[in-house]
DNA sequence: AACTATTTTTGATTTCAATCAAAAATCAAC
DNA sequence: GTTGATTTTTGATTGAAATCAAAAATAGTT
């Protein structure tokens, strides 16, 4: 979905509120495989998923990991940039075709502070944020890979016809070998 | 230190406006092992560490697992209970004797719509725990169970005097004998 | 459709941490 | 300080998943 249209499921806007938001919105469409943030960058944009499914992961020496994935209407955040000036370990890679709208944060920020409403928005964008990340940490430490698994299938059940199978595994803190096995098994 | 005073370094605070915030705060000392908030309950208040040390847990059926560890002047936030109106997962246990500032989150609230200063306070909480959580699952994907026990030593030096082994392990993802083997060797 | 490249599955082996069990050390209370 | 309880360490064994390697299946290209 375009994020104006998102927006406007979840807050009233006007429309020169509308024009003003569009100003600072690009968009770009990407094709699967495609970077759309760097490891190991520093960005201060908002990255909100119009379509299609991407992956936030990091990668250092070998080792290539997703730490979670996002879908259409999901927004990523390289926290650490825009909130405290570090580079983002973090990367966004594509896994399948899509759009993406990128916004600049500091103008996103001028923004909220001329329209209540979308500083509304941004407040639920970060409890919601919280809310993935706690839950993701609940996930990983009390959770077997199965049951992880078992979520994924639920919450994101497209990211497996989109996604090669050894980034679902890393997702989930296992080997490809052992996720092909566990789901042999029945 | 005081939850008042801790806000006094952050924002900048009127007499009366200090009358207004202490209204709402209420203080209680705990010791050791007490529990401050219980495994999946429901509550809507903010948890001040004003002075102690206190661990996240989660915990079922013979497992116990400590999600993160909290020290002076850091908040508990029941995610899931306040902005979702669920249970929450996690509890809060002391590790040492203390005290803490508890606040009911709607009282909060409307005082944060009075008080700009300390809704300015409330989003950098905010972004400070979406910060943490994000470094939580980094740490949790990336690092090994070695490197995790070094980065809790340089941030929470004082934990290690505190609390008992088996919660440190669990923290870290390792059973108590693992740990106890790490560090033995050196 | 045929060929190539990529991805997934299957198999055999190894490894590292969990588990089980007991001894040693530390802590707490009297 | 002594006793008992709790916590930590050490040792032996087991098991589950990682690794290594190769075959099978799938997808992509001309």
């Amino acid at each position: 979905m375009n994020i104006i249209e998102f927006l406007k499921t979840k807050i009233e806007l006007s429309e020169t509120e509308i024009e003003q938001i569009s100003k600072i919105i690009s968009r770009k469409k990407f094709d699967r495989k495609e970077l759309i943030l760097p490891v190991e960058n520093s960005s201060k944009k908002i990255f909100f998923i119009e379509d299609g499914f991407c992956r936030v992961f990091y990668a250092k020496k070998e080792k290539d990991i997703t730490l979670y994935f996002l879908q259409e209407n999901q927004i990523g955040l390289p926290v650490d940039s825009i909130f405290y000036d570090q580079i983002c370990k973090f990367g966004i890679e594509a896994i399948s075709k899509g759009t993406v709208a990128t916004i600049n944060y500091e103008k996103w920020q001028t923004l909220t502070e001329q329209i209540p409403n979308l500083q509304k928005f941004t407040n639920s964008m970060m409890i919601s944020y919280v809310k993935n990340a706690t839950d993701r940490i609940y996930n990983l430490k009390f959770q077997t890979p199965k049951e992880r698994y078992e979520m994924l299938q639920t919450a994101f059940p497209s990211i497996f016809l989109h996604s090669p199978l050894g980034h679902i595994a890393s997702y989930l803190g296992i080997t490809q070998e052992t996720l092909s096995r566990l789901r042999a098994k029945r």
